[in-house]
DNA sequence: TAACTCTTTACGGTTTCCCGTAAGGATGCC
DNA sequence: GGCATCCTTACGGGAAACCGTAAAGAGTTA
């Protein structure tokens, strides 16, 4: 089994069921980490000391506090670790069941596994942690198998996210368009921005552009 | 202290580690609940059986999945075993932070305590427990106190929520308003219920519908 | 180079939003 | 009743969104 795992998890409830599970799965050597920085820092620290983790389980979202992070999300923390580790196991340990942010998760950031916070969510992890082990997989243990292989969903770039991200903060669009322009983003007519913002009511069904940020605040997108 | 202590909380790493927590201030008989359902009716089981429990630990939001459940949130929950057993002490334990929510747990179900999950819940949730029992006071772990006392705070009724749940489903003004006609909600000219958006969009200091309702979203008002 | 395709941009017409002003209506007070 | 005030509704003009169409540009292929 694995020998040294760290968990980065904010919230010390979770936090402390996870490493029961993993102490259950015989393994000697279980750090927390309740922010993104801190787990960084020890995962950098123990490549030093040639004692590097095997295992990475992380959250993806972390509250923000009084404190300043570099890192604020698991998907940042995992990319840095990733850029030091290559080799790092990593599992996600989230309620996030958005299809398209999981798949990104698998394809982007290469993570062995996938674990939705649930009901029953702790012997899924346990589950998990040993197939990786054993059989090197890659492991989703919610229902959006599917998701994984679907093609029809269209592909949400982070240029898409920058137009939802201005107009949820009240911008029109010829603002959208100057700003694009002012910092080189392009496309940036405003016609192009229109078409671009019609591709996604269209996807995500809605009547208007209203009905678009509330919908993409529902996913998470902004 | 209390004997007899039910946790309602759907997710198990959670719900692990609340009932570690109860075990170490000596509580006897710890019981769980994953669904509102199930936690209502153990409660109910108990007053017949003439074995009430002293204290409710609740989530506020709960996962829903193929189960259909009567109640499905902590608010429910609360407010239907307060019916029945009007002295039961009730803490809620949650993520939720806006403060006009947790307002209302106060005002309106009148729970006992609120504790915010976080990095360091566990030990509040263990104070808050010790005061409940030997105080009997109301206890907020979170830093929101100042906000149970802000009058400044413009009333924002059930009609504004509509409105704003009408339009962040994508209908127009002069939808909203002959919807609100034909299921008699009155004022209902487009123009009066523009002017309760401009009130709105002043207020939450919005340019347009569309930040409006990114607000709104971000409030968890909708 | 010409033909084709795809992307980006421009343009015009309609609808909806946005915002100020004002008319109508209800209520309360003297 | 007369007056003031508040609430609701109507109206109108300008801004922005909405939607279809078409031109200009970039890249590819023959």
């Amino acid at each position: 089994m694995f020998k040294k795992v760290l968990v980065a998890e904010d919230f010390d409830s979770i936090s402390i069921a996870v490493g029961q599970a993993l102490g259950e799965l015989s393994v000697s050597e279980i750090h927390h980490a309740k922010y993104c920085d801190d787990a960084f820092l020890k995962i950098k620290k123990a490549i030093y000391d040639d004692a590097p983790y095997d295992l990475l389980v992380s959250d993806l979202s972390f509250k923000t506090d009084h404190r300043e992070n570099k890192l604020n999300s698991g998907e940042e923390l995992i990319a840095a670790v990733k850029k030091i580790q290559p080799d790092i196991k990593t599992i996600v340990f989230s309620i996030e069941d958005k299809s398209f942010r999981v798949k990104s998760l698998f394809n982007n950031l290469g993570i062995n596994a996938y674990v939705s916070k649930g009901r029953d969510s702790i012997p899924e992890l346990k589950r998990a942690i040993k197939e990786i082990f054993y059989t090197n997989s890659k492991i989703l243990s919610t229902g959006l198998s599917h998701a994984l292989r679907d093609k029809s969903l269209i592909e949400i770039e982070t240029y898409d996210i920058e137009i939802l991200k201005l107009l949820s903060v009240g911008h029109t669009l010829d603002e959208i368009s100057s700003e694009f322009k002012s910092i080189n983003i392009s496309p940036n007519g405003s016609s192009s921005l229109e078409k671009r913002i019609n591709r996604l009511k269209i996807y995500f069904k809605a009547n208007n552009n209203v009905h678009l940020i509330a919908i993409a605040k529902d996913l998470g997108l902004v």
